[in-house]
RNA sequence: GGGGAGAUAGCCAAGUGGCCAACGGCAACAGACUGUAAAUCUGUCCUCUUCGGAGUUCGAAGGUUCGAAUCCUUCUCUCCCCA
């Protein structure tokens, strides 16, 4: 099976320029994807074009990764409804950082892949040189074409997003014309900015370059992909907690899993429709979510980081009971909780009895308020030690701890929170 | 430069002197059901609250009025048409 044909039964593949498929049987080519410094951390949703960079790896080509030092100072309008605020040269920089240090870990660029910053090219690049190189080719009628720019051109669009377009366009011209990258990769909303990038090395280069692109990760049922109650869902540790990642995957529906288990797995085709069969004769054991959620998280964080959220999964949503979480030993208790949100509060203020509301919005931030705190006892969402808790106005004494020292409290069946009295 | 339309809670959107903390929908949170699924039903959804209430909102600032999201004035911004 080539690249192009992997894409295809995994549900990776949106558009592609005539001749890419030809291209990739015919020789090892090199392909980049950009990744937007928008944040410290990537999140998961970038992880779809990091994937598709392994593939093109394992299938003999050459993965190229460009981190967006320049393009992040101008903003891409795709998929924008509004302009953009712009990050200070500072953050930018923090930014190019983590996300380098993020792919790293996923391709070995010392072996043959290469990282980019775009900022190495335009940093020395000025405007009337730019202007006559790179502007003079391609028409404003062909960039307002662009549905990026067609969509804003009534709510607004800046001359700084509008050439956007003609920055990435640069890049791709760029990394053909000195690194001899033929092809370029991105999600489906970025094909605007592909095909200017095409047309620039046709028009300045004279020479062929090719394309495809991924489609966007959509759920089943409409809403955003990667986004939870508690945000984004990152791929750094320290901002997404193991725990956390795997609990996301977990949770997927049945119809989005068996979607995830093709894009966000490495696993062969028979193995993936065999896991999908079995989901389907016994969808209660929801093995099929488990697998993506096993594979992904192994991936990102490793397998001595899947293996804790694991067990924390398995004493949180297992039989656990009161009683075999205070039997628990204490240095295994914490292990399990490591990826749980926790909270701190004096071992004193229970010596009295504390109360409820008061533990949980004022000596913590469990929730927000103490009015959220009684709205949600009284619509009985909240469990202490993994029993429902229904007395806004109980009264919390020492007797309550784990070990002495900890509480295990619910909001709803699945955000725990840990809070440790010292 | 001339003419027109508009700005309401996270988003969409109704309201055009008191019954408005503001209809409805989406998103979100919780409960029931279940499989940590989907669908469905129920509750919550500006802030705080001792759950009795209290405080602050309808682009901004003033004004009229017993009373303004609603009327008047000025300003800011957005869109459309003409030049």
């Amino acid at each position: 099976m080539n690249f192009v044909e992997e894409l295809k039964w995994r549900g990776l593949l949106h558009d592609i320029i005539p001749g890419t498929e030809e291209l990739l049987a015919k020789e090892k080519v090199k392909g980049y994807i950009g990744f937007d410094p928008t944040a410290e951390s990537l999140h998961i949703g970038s992880m779809v074009q990091i994937i598709l960079l392994m593939h093109l790896e394992r299938h003999g080509h050459k993965p190229f990764a460009l981190v967006g030092g320049a393009t992040g100072m101008i903003g891409d309008p795709s998929g924008k409804a509004e302009e953009r605020s712009m990050l200070s040269e500072e953050i930018l920089q923090k930014n190019v950082n983590g996300v380098e240090n993020q792919l790293r870990k996923f391709i070995d660029f010392d072996k043959g892949a290469e990282l980019v910053n775009n900022y190495e090219w335009f940093k020395e690049f000025n405007l009337l040189s730019f202007l006559r190189e790179v502007g003079k080719h391609i028409s404003v009628s062909y960039m307002m074409a662009k549905d990026s720019v067609k969509k804003r051109l009534e709510t607004g669009i800046s001359f700084t997003e509008f050439s956007y377009q003609l920055i990435q366009g640069y890049d791709f011209y760029w990394l053909w014309k000195n690194k001899d990258v033929k092809l370029q990769l991105g999600g489906s909303d970025q094909w605007g900015n592909i095909v200017t990038g095409t047309e620039l090395i046709r028009r300045i280069g004279g020479g062929e370059a090719y394309a495809l692109t991924v489609p966007l990760v959509t759920k089943a049922d409409g809403t955003k992909f990667g986004k939870t109650e508690q945000g984004n869902i990152w791929l750094d540790a320290n901002l997404t907690s193991p725990y956390q990642f795997y609990q996301f995957w977990l949770n997927s529906s049945d119809e989005d899993a068996a979607k995830y288990i093709k894009i966000f797995t490495f696993l062969e085709k028979d193995i993936i429709e065999r896991i999908i069969q079995e989901h389907l004769e016994q969808p209660h054991l929801r093995n099929l979510q488990k697998k993506v959620a096993e594979e992904i998280t192994r991936l990102v964080h490793g397998e001595e980081e899947l293996s804790g959220a694991q067990s924390a999964t398995a004493v949180l949503f297992g039989q656990g009971t009161t009683e075999q979480l205070s039997q628990m030993n204490e240095h295994l208790f914490l292990q399990i909780f490591e990826g749980v949100t926790q909270f701190k509060f004096a071992a004193s203020e229970l010596e009295n009895g504390l109360n409820i509301l008061d533990l949980l919005a004022v000596n913590t931030q469990v929730f927000s308020s103490k009015g959220e705190a009684r709205k949600m006892i009284q619509q009985q969402a909240l469990s202490i030690n993994k029993q429902k808790y229904i007395d806004p106005n109980g009264i919390i004494d020492s007797s309550a701890l784990l070990n002495n020292k900890y509480l295990l409290l619910q909001k709803g069946k699945k955000q725990y929170f840990l809070l440790i009295a010292e």
